[in-house]
DNA sequence: CCAAGCTACTTCAAATATTGAAGTGACACA
DNA sequence: TGTGTCACTTCAATATTTGAAGTAGCTTGG
């Protein structure tokens, strides 16, 4: 099976893996997030191959993630930014980060920090219950497959 | 330049992308979540080939994200569960199916909900600052590199 | 007691993707 | 005229992934 059909799951997490879940993309959205616009920065910063990140940036730009936009004439520059769909893509992108630094991290400090522009506050962004305001780890959840999830599970059978 | 090169530079994204910044090895994670344990419903489940699923879980195990236990002897069988490393990587998870279920959702009902045990309500975990409480989005944030990141980037001109 | 089935894989050839190096075209700057 | 920059494209070599088939050890049904 491919990620193709993977994708047509109804399945939230497969959607947006199929969009960005590769090692690639989400070293371009790091990337963009941390404020790279070119194209040669994005290939330094990454460490992609040209011809990868060509066909990312297109990829990333079909799925409207991205945006190619004209920043010179004569000749033709473009460059490359975050549209709103890509810029919520931020809590994947930190989530990835916040556990990099506690899982994986090779130095004393952490490479980035966060901060809120609105208060000025260091940000670890630990997802929070809305309701209680307790922060939440994976065995305070219980996952619900809605009906029509558990249906399609069923007949994976 | 390689993704082993890329997780040297001093990233935490880049280490936690070379970790599960793959298509099987996020589908695999989403599957454990959900809580099979078994080859065989991780193969059902994810779509991935017998092959690759054994690779991804060799390397998820030399990673310390799932641990691989015998259930039963005669004969020997084995299932795969997650560390506290792997749990931790629920906030990845989340931030995916949360951003799936935003933008590419084609079910008028998310197929998971998520519920918090301790309290009972049903939490969409959007980073919150935990200083002034108030939601973060991206355009929110200012990111800072550390004095060694900054330095590193500036060699790669 | 024999056949069929289950689980957890491995093996293999063919298809597909990635890498690294080199090349291109349009211009700017000296 | 010559060098440099930017944003790519092209190409051959290499690596990975897919899909199908196979295997080993045991269990279950008849």
């Amino acid at each position: 099976m491919a990620i193709t059909d993977i994708c047509k799951q109804h399945c939230s997490v497969a959607q947006a893996v199929h969009a960005v879940g590769d090692t690639w993309s989400l070293m371009v959205l790091r990337e963009l997030f941390l404020g790279s616009r070119r194209f040669d920065d994005l290939q330094r910063f990454t460490g992609a191959s040209p011809h990868l990140l060509s066909k990312r940036l297109r990829a990333l730009g079909a799925e409207g993630i991205v945006e190619r936009r004209p920043y010179q004439q004569h000749p033709v520059r473009h460059e490359y930014r975050l549209t709103d769909k890509g810029l919520d893509l931020w809590p994947v992108i930190a989530a990835l980060r916040s556990w990099g630094d506690r899982w994986a991290a090779q130095a004393a400090e952490p490479p980035v920090t966060v901060r809120h522009r609105g208060c000025g506050a260091q940000v670890e962004p630990v997802p929070v219950c809305p309701d209680c305001g307790e922060p939440i780890g994976a065995r305070d959840l219980a996952l619900e497959l809605s009906p029509q999830a558990r249906a399609q599970r069923q007949a994976m059978r």
